[in-house]
DNA sequence: CTCATTTCTTGATCTGTATCAAGAATCTTT
DNA sequence: AAAGATTCTTGATACAGATCAAGAAATGAG
């Protein structure tokens, strides 16, 4: 493929390094509607999203569904504890749209991050990204209303509404389909 | 010190590599109202609590003060944007109590990561679990009710009900104090 | 030991958002 | 194009937990 420029930023590897860890992503297109994971699988891949959007979500304790974080282009998703912990994931990802996905096995994340070190400090920055969009994510649903954190996704990803179902993104702002469709409606 | 064994069970290291980053942690102690930082630090260390109870908090756009996390014995704590980005921190993080800590430099830190393919895994792993710990954080604020989050406290770490006044209890459980002293009274 | 401060409790009231209900608009399939 | 399914809106009502208020208990300083 030729390592996306996205991962190029966070860490210096060598030309080699480069073409190895490039050379391991395989591409794929998915039709809307494909599920990159679903629940009771073990989760065996990192997915790069070149190109469409996928929602991640669960059924929470109640049997609602939830939908845990849209992806778009240019981020890198996976089930997490799934991947990392070789254990059946509770959460499904189905794509909203035609995608073009990058993938990657677990065995051979596992391989890189043990024999190489520039992947190893790649991870490591990954890693940190998630933590980082984690931490903004947990502060807008503790302290910010349901109007604020509306209006935060509306001049952060205006796409999304035009992409998802609004009882989808209603669920990820952790608010009602009645909720979301009275703030939209406010002037 | 001696590497802290917490360390090991996430990677295998040489004897001398283990060595070599056990060197590189100071042993302190530290009285009961010492800050570890303080916002508009630039957090330059990682702790490891030996010994102790911190409080990491900051003031919300309203100015409350906040408990983010409680940090016990046996655990590792940083500003971690502040540490990664070496800017200035929003937080504070302050000893409940008489503690000891181990400390680590950023540039100490950096320079492992940049020199020791181990210790770039172990940094890898221990990311891994800020993730983890924050998704766990995220679901329980979400989707729990304030009772279930206090019993869910209750159960975890008992103790802290005896070393942390309440109301820090309360803005870490996102209830008021008035909510956590009506749970506490429910039989 | 005493006074002052901080912490905790209890009661009354308020509010943002959920829930329940039903109709309107939009998409999908034949 | 019609019928059915899904998505979205709007209104009425309910409720968990916040806010406001004030007193009680615990802690700490002199």
């Amino acid at each position: 493929m030729g390592l996306p420029q996205h991962i190029k930023k966070y860490v210096n590897m060598t030309p080699r390094e480069e073409q190895e860890i490039g050379e391991l992503f395989h591409r794929e297109e998915f039709s809307k509607g494909h599920f990159l994971f679903q629940q009771g699988d073990i989760c065996r891949h990192v997915f790069y999203l070149e190109k469409g959007l996928a929602r991640y979500y669960y059924y929470s304790d109640k049997g609602k569904d939830i939908t845990g974080w849209f992806f778009l282009e240019n981020q890198f998703l996976t089930a997490m504890d799934s991947f990392y912990e070789h254990k059946p994931t509770k959460n499904y990802c189905v794509l909203l749209e035609d995608s073009i996905v990058y993938t990657i096995n677990d065995f051979e994340v596992e391989e890189m991050l043990t024999k190489s070190h520039a992947m190893a400090v790649f991870l490591y920055h990954a890693m940190y990204w998630g933590v980082k969009k984690l931490t903004e994510f947990l502060f807008t649903i503790r302290f910010q209303t349901a109007q604020e954190r509306y209006k935060i996704l509306l001049r952060n990803y205006p796409s999304i509404f035009q992409r998802a179902p609004l009882h989808h993104i209603a669920s990820y702002l952790d608010i009602t389909p009645e909720t979301l469709s009275r703030l939209r409606a406010e002037k």
